[in-house]
DNA sequence: GGATGTGTGGTTTTT
DNA sequence: CCACACATCC
C-alpha cells in the first residue's frame, strides 16, 4: 500500500528510519508471538515488510523459514516486491499468499491423504452449488423449500467450523439441518469422485490432513520457523487451527490486524480470533499503531466517532499526523439518480480545479446493485470507470465455457467441467443423455468423460447421441495430448477453433460478439503470462497452474493501478485500499445498515465496522451521502438517514442537500410535472428545526401499490406509542404491519395502515 | 434435443 | 427489475 511512497528511498537505505516507536517495536520483536493491533492507514504493510526484511537480513532467516498469508493475491504480490525492494532481491523460497492459495499448495502436495490427485479442480460456488442440486434431487430432497443456496451456506458454515459431515449429522435435529447433513452426506465422495475440491475445502482439508498424518505437520512445522498473519481480524476457525497447528509449537506468529475492520463474519470469520489472542497464544506482546499517515483529521474524526457505538472491541483511537483539511460533506439527495448526478458535479468540479486525476475517485457501496444508476452517470459523462467485483470475471459465460473445457482436460473427473462443456456448442447431448451416462460412469466406478468414449457401454444410448459422445471423448483426448506438449494460450486457441466457437458466439448472439471475445482474447492472454509464472514445487503443469490461479482470482485483484478511471466497488471489496476522494453512497437506513441487521447486535456492529472501513479509506476528502427515495428490486421505497449517522456529532459534517431535495421540500403539494411519481403528493411534516438534516416524515398513504413502511423500521403510533415493524404484508387497502411496540403493556399489534397514521423518522 | 416463451423468486457482503 | 428456472412446443 502506498502510504508511504514519499518514505520509500529512506525505507531503501536505512529500514528503520521514519518508524515511530510502536512501528519499531514490531518491527525489531524477534522470536516469540506477537499481536500488531493495526488502525487504519497506520503503516501496517511496512511494518509487515520490514519485519520480513530484518528477519532474512539481520537474523539471517532463510527465506523458506517464513510463511506470510495476505488476504488477496494482490496484496501478497506487493508484499513480495516490497521486500525484494528492501533486501535488493527476491527472497528465494519464501511462502506468501492467501490462505486459499497456500492451502492449494498444500494440498497439492498431499492430495493423496485427501483422496484426490494433485490435478485435482477448486470448485468455486456455482460449481458447488450444481453438483449440490443434482445431490439433492438423486436424496429427494426438495430444491425449493431449501434452496441449493441456503443448504451450500450451511455446508460451509459447518466447514469453516471444521465440523465434518458425520458430526453434522449428529448434530442435526431441526428439518432443515437434517436435510443439510443428508446433502453434505453425499457431496463428500461425488467431490472426491470428481477429483474436485470446494473453496472451505482448501482451508479444511490441509486441516484434516495436518491431524491425521504426523509427518506431514511434522515436515511443515519444521519448514515455517515464522508465520505472519495479515488482517487477521478475518479469519475464521479453520483459518486459526490451520495457523495453530503450524505456530504454536515455537511461537513466532504474529498477526496483523483491526478488530474494528472485522467485516467478513457472515463468511464464518470469528471476531474472537484477534480478540482472544493473548489467550491462545500465551505470553503474546500487543503492539498498537495507532497514528494514521493516510487521512486529514477531519475524517478521522468522524471514524473514531462512528465506531464508538460499537461495544465489542478492543479499542483505540486513531491519531491523525496529518495537517487539517476538508470537512467531511454529508450530502442528502432525492433519490439514485440524484445521487449519482450530484457524484458526477463533484467530480467535474474537482477535476476542473486540475489536481485530481480520475484514479483519484473512490465510489463506495453496500450492495452490488446499488452500482447501476452511478454507472449510468459516469457512461452518461463518458467518464471512464472500472468496477470491482459484481461480475467476475470467470464468471462470464464464454470465460467459464472455456475454462470448463481446461478443467476437464486436467481433471478428467471433474463432472461439472464434463457437464458445461458438452452442452456448450451444442451437439445433440442433452441433460438426460448426460444423465444415464452418469448413472453408468458410476456403476462402472469410472469417470464419466470416460465412459464417453467406451462404446461398450453405451448400448443403452441413441446410435446419434453414441456417435455424439465419442467424438466428443475424442475431442478432449486430443486436446488432453496437445496440452502435455504446448502452452495454455495455445491450447486455448487450439480448443478455440477447433469446437469453432467463434462461430458459437455468433450465432448464440451477434449483439454482443464483440464483447465476448474481447473477454475471450483477454482469457488467452492472461494464460499466455500466467506460463512464464512461479514453477512450483509438485510439478504441476502449466494448465494446473492456471486453472488453479483463475479459481482463485478475487476481484480486487484485477485492479489496474495504472488506469485512470474513478473506481466503483462494495465496501468489502475496497478493504485495504485507499484514495485521495472516497464517495461513501446510500446511508440509508436498511440499506447501510441492512435491515436484516437491526434486531442482531453482532451484526449490527459488523455493519459499523464496514462503515468504518469506508470512512478509513479517504485520504483527502470524505463524502457521505444518502437519498430520501430509492429504487429497490423496482419497487420505490421511501429511505431515511442512516442510523450510523446520527451516532455523529452534527459539528464534524458539513451538512448539503442537493437542489433538488432543496426545491422539492419547499413545494410539498403542486410539484407537478413529467415525474408525477407517487411519492412526490405524499404531504410533508414539519421536520423540526433542532434537526435540519433529517428525511422528510411521510404520512402513511396506504394508496400505494408498494409499501410505504419497511421491516425493521421504527414507527410511532398515536396510541400506542413506539415501535418496530416485525412484519408487513397486504396490498392496497389490506396492507397491515404486525408492530412491536416497546411498552410492554401494548406489546405486538397488527394494524392495518390504511386506518391509522404512523409516524417515522425520528431516533 | 433444443428453442422459445412465461413464470417465479430473489438480493449482502466473497475466497 | 432482472436473471434464471421451468414448461411448452417444434
Amino acid at each position: 500500500m502506498p502510504e508511504t511512497a514519499h518514505a520509500l528511498p529512506a525505507e531503501q537505505t536505512e529500514p528503520l528510519a521514519g518508524l515511530n516507536p510502536a512501528q519499531r517495536e514490531a518491527v525489531l520483536h524477534y522470536e516469540g508471538p506477537m499481536l500488531v493491533l493495526a488502525g487504519a492507514g497506520s503503516g501496517k504493510t511496512r511494518v509487515l515488510t520490514t519485519r520480513i526484511a530484518r528477519l532474512i537480513e539481520h537474523h539471517g532467516v532463510d527465506p523458506s523459514k517464513i510463511l506470510a498469508v495476505t488476504f488477496t493475491n494482490k496484496a501478497a504480490g506487493e508484499m513480495r516486491d516490497r521486500i525484494a525492494r528492501l533486501l535488493g532481491g527476491e527472497p528465494k523460497g519464501m511462502w506468501c499468499g492467501t490462505f486459499h492459495a497456500i492451502g492449494a499448495r498444500i494440498l497439492r502436495a498431499n492430495a493423496r491423504y485427501a483422496g484426490r490427485t494433485q490435478a485435482f479442480t477448486i470448485y468455486d460456488d456455482d460449481d458447488s452449488q450444481s453438483l449440490l442440486k443434482r445431490i439433492m434431487e438423486r436424496e429427494k430432497i426438495s430444491t425449493k423449500q431449501w434452496s441449493p443456496r441456503l443448504i451450500s451456506g450451511l455446508i460451509s458454515d459447518a466447514k469453516n467450523a471444521l465440523v465434518g459431515a458425520e458430526e453434522y449429522a449428529s448434530l442435526a435435529m431441526d428439518p432443515m439441518s437434517r436435510a443439510a447433513a443428508a446433502v453434505y452426506n453425499g457431496l463428500e465422495p461425488a467431490l472426491r469422485a470428481a477429483n474436485a475440491v470446494s473453496f472451505d475445502d482448501l482451508l479444511v482439508l490441509p486441516v484434516t490432513i495436518f491431524r491425521q498424518q504426523p509427518d506431514v505437520i511434522a515436515a511443515f512445522r519444521s519448514r515455517f520457523n515464522f508465520i505472519l498473519v495479515d488482517e487477521y481480524q478475518d479469519t475464521n476457525r479453520a483459518q486459526f487451527q490451520f495457523i495453530k497447528m503450524l505456530g504454536s509449537d515455537h511461537g513466532n506468529v504474529v498477526v496483523v490486524g483491526d478488530d474494528d475492520q472485522s467485516i467478513y463474519g457472515w463468511r464464518g470469520a470469528d471476531i474472537r480470533n484477534i480478540l482472544d489472542f493473548e489467550r491462545h497464544f500465551t505470553s503474546a506482546k500487543t503492539v498498537r499503531l495507532e497514528e494514521n499517515y493516510r487521512s486529514t483529521p477531519d475524517i478521522l474524526e468522524v471514524a473514531n466517532a462512528a465506531i464508538t457505538g460499537n461495544v465489542d472491541r478492543k479499542g483505540k483511537t486513531l491519531r491523525a499526523t496529518r495537517p487539517s483539511g476538508e470537512a467531511v460533506t454529508l450530502v442528502a439527495t432525492l433519490d439514485e439518480r440524484d445521487e449519482a448526478e450530484w457524484m458526477m458535479e463533484e467530480i467535474a468540479t474537482r477535476r476542473s480545479r486540475g489536481d485530481a486525476s480520475l484514479r483519484d475517485f473512490a465510489v463506495l457501496y453496500r450492495t452490488n446493485a446499488q452500482s447501476r444508476p452511478l454507472e449510468d452517470a459516469l457512461r452518461r459523462e463518458a467518464v471512464p470507470y472500472r468496477i470491482v467485483g459484481s461480475v467476475r470475471f470467470y464468471d462470464r459465460r464464454e470465460i467459464r465455457d472455456l475454462m470448463a473445457y481446461l478443467k476437464i482436460i486436467a481433471n478428467p473427473a471433474d463432472e461439472e467441467a464434463f457437464r458445461r462443456a458438452i452442452a456448450v456448442p451444442r451437439r445433440g447431448i442433452g441433460e438426460t443423455s448426460v444423465d444415464i451416462l452418469s448413472r453408468i460412469a458410476r456403476s462402472e466406478g469410472i469417470p464419466v468423460s470416460e465412459a464417453a468414449g467406451r462404446e461398450d457401454l453405451l448400448g443403452e444410448l441413441r446410435p446419434a447421441t453414441r456417435k455424439a459422445l465419442i467424438e466428443f471423448a475424442a475431442l478432449i483426448a486430443s486436446l488432453r495430448a496437445r496440452a502435455n506438449e504446448t502452452s495454455v494460450d495455445v491450447l486455448l486457441q487450439d480448443l478455440i477453433s477447433a469446437i469453432r466457437y467463434v462461430e458459437h458466439l455468433q450465432s448464440d448472439s451477434p449483439e454482443t460478439l464483440r464483447d465476448r471475445m474481447e473477454n475471450v482474447s483477454s482469457l488467452v492472454s492472461g494464460a499466455a503470462e500466467t506460463v512464464i509464472d512461479e514453477g512450483g514445487e509438485v510439478g504441476l503443469t502449466p494448465l494446473d497452474h492456471f486453472l488453479q490461479r483463475a479459481m482463485l482470482v478475487a476481484g480486487a485483484d484485477a485492479l489496474d493501478p495504472n488506469a485512470d478511471a474513478v473506481t466503483l466497488m462494495t465496501l468489502h471489496n475496497a478493504k485495504g485500499l485507499e484514495f485521495p476522494v472516497v464517495f461513501l453512497t446510500g446511508l440509508e437506513d436498511g440499506l447501510f445498515p441492512l435491515a436484516q441487521s437491526f434486531d442482531d447486535p453482532p451484526k449490527l456492529e459488523e455493519e459499523r465496522r464496514l462503515f468504518y472501513v469506508g470512512i478509513t479509506r479517504a485520504e483527502q476528502k470524505l463524502y457521505i451521502s444518502f437519498a430520501e427515495m430509492r429504487r429497490r428490486n423496482g419497487e420505490l421505497l421511501p429511505g431515511i438517514k442512516s442510523r450510523f449517522l446520527k451516532e455523529i456529532a452534527s459539528s464534524k459534517l458539513e451538512d448539503r442537500k442537493t437542489l433538488r431535495v432543496t426545491t422539492m421540500g419547499r413545494s410539498s403539494e403542486r410539484t407537478g410535472g413529467a415525474s408525477t411519481s407517487s411519492w412526490l403528493s405524499r404531504k410533508q411534516h414539519e421536520v423540526p428545526s433542532w434537526r435540519r438534516s433529517a428525511a422528510p416524515v411521510f404520512e402513511a398513504d396506504v394508496s400505494q401499490d408498494e409499501p410505504c413502511y419497511v421491516k425493521g423500521e421504527r414507527v410511532r403510533h398515536k396510541l400506542f406509542g413506539e415501535g418496530t415493524i416485525a412484519e408487513i404484508g397486504g396490498l392496497g387497502r389490506e396492507v397491515k404491519a404486525v408492530i412491536d411496540f416497546d411498552d410492554e403493556n401494548v406489546g405486538r399489534k397488527t394494524i392495518k395502515l390504511a386506518y391509522t397514521t404512523l409516524e417515522r423518522g425520528f431516533d
